[in-house]
DNA sequence: GTACAACTTCAAGTCGACTTGAGGTCAAGA
DNA sequence: TCTTGACCTCAAGTCGACTTGAAGTTGTAC
């Protein structure tokens, strides 16, 4: 496969599969030419990568995971640590979003008089003591969110 | 209050509190010579932005909730949709949750032989493909997602 | 054989939220 | 009065994951 059927097939565009190969994250076979060509296991291996960052690993990570073959080389240590992080970060979205949501249908005249909003404030505001900030889940993670939460 | 006092209070530093300020999103209430001087309510509303943020808005989001006073003006159907796409994100990390954990101590030989893997896999892959790559959710973050679901 | 679309490399640009650095001002304590 | 440390401004740098652009090469269809 050349890298533009690699890119339609797997969805990550050709210089997103340069700046992998670069990264030592995937390999190219061997080359016609200049041109790269890939094994049809590429894909496979692209899913694992995809899957990796949309469970919050940086490409670092990833690679870290890659054995030689492209196989994946991952210790069920780290999978489990892994797992509990995502699960702290459920937990806490899971508060706001039942926070938001409870401010969306609060009687109260303004947000401020509202406990359950206050409350809400007072957690987000203790984790900003502490003295770390918050990345922001983009809009474009929620738009791959959406698509997978809807399967498929 | 001074700006260090309000970085003391707050936890957040000087620098952000400047940016934030020429960004719009906070006010001081004037001047001692050069420096800043703020109200008391400065801590509220950084905690209003502290609760923004963590809830997966950008600053420039946020400027637009805050009314002129910095009395939060947020309109409920916009809670509404912030609360969903928060669920979407949730129910995507839940999925990747699970499959991780069970990746973990499944018994197949390899990851790539395990049916949930691999399920797990079409799911991330499916995702790639519609041509969006994923954003990471920071260390930074997993840290504070870790201090909020500690509350306090 | 020639055109040209598709590939190649390498450097630089982008985005958001800050941080850092250089160089300058000034309020308060000794 | 002098010092000094906390503050100020403005420009530039940082981080991660890519994307874009310029300039060059080449497989393939005609």
């Amino acid at each position: 496969m050349d890298i533009a059927e690699v890119a339609k097939r797997s969805g990550v565009s050709a210089s997103t599969l340069r700046f992998y190969e670069e990264k030592g994250l995937i390999r190219s076979v061997g080359r016609r030419g200049l041109r790269r060509v890939f094994d049809a296991n590429i894909l496979e291996q692209l899913a694992l990568i995809a899957l990796g960052r949309a469970s919050g690993f940086s490409l670092d990570e990833i690679a870290g995971m890659l054995g030689s073959k492209g196989q994946p080389n991952i210790d069920r240590e780290l999978l489990i640590s892994k797992s509990e992080e995502l699960d702290k970060t459920i937990q806490k979205l899971t508060a706001m979003r039942d926070g938001l949501r409870h401010a969306a249908v609060c009687s109260a005249p303004s947000h401020m008089e509202c406990p359950t909003f206050r409350r809400l404030l007072g957690l987000a505001a203790s984790s900003a003591i502490n003295g770390e900030g918050v990345k922001k889940i983009s809009k474009k993670q929620r738009l791959i969110d959406y698509k997978i939460t809807q399967g498929k």
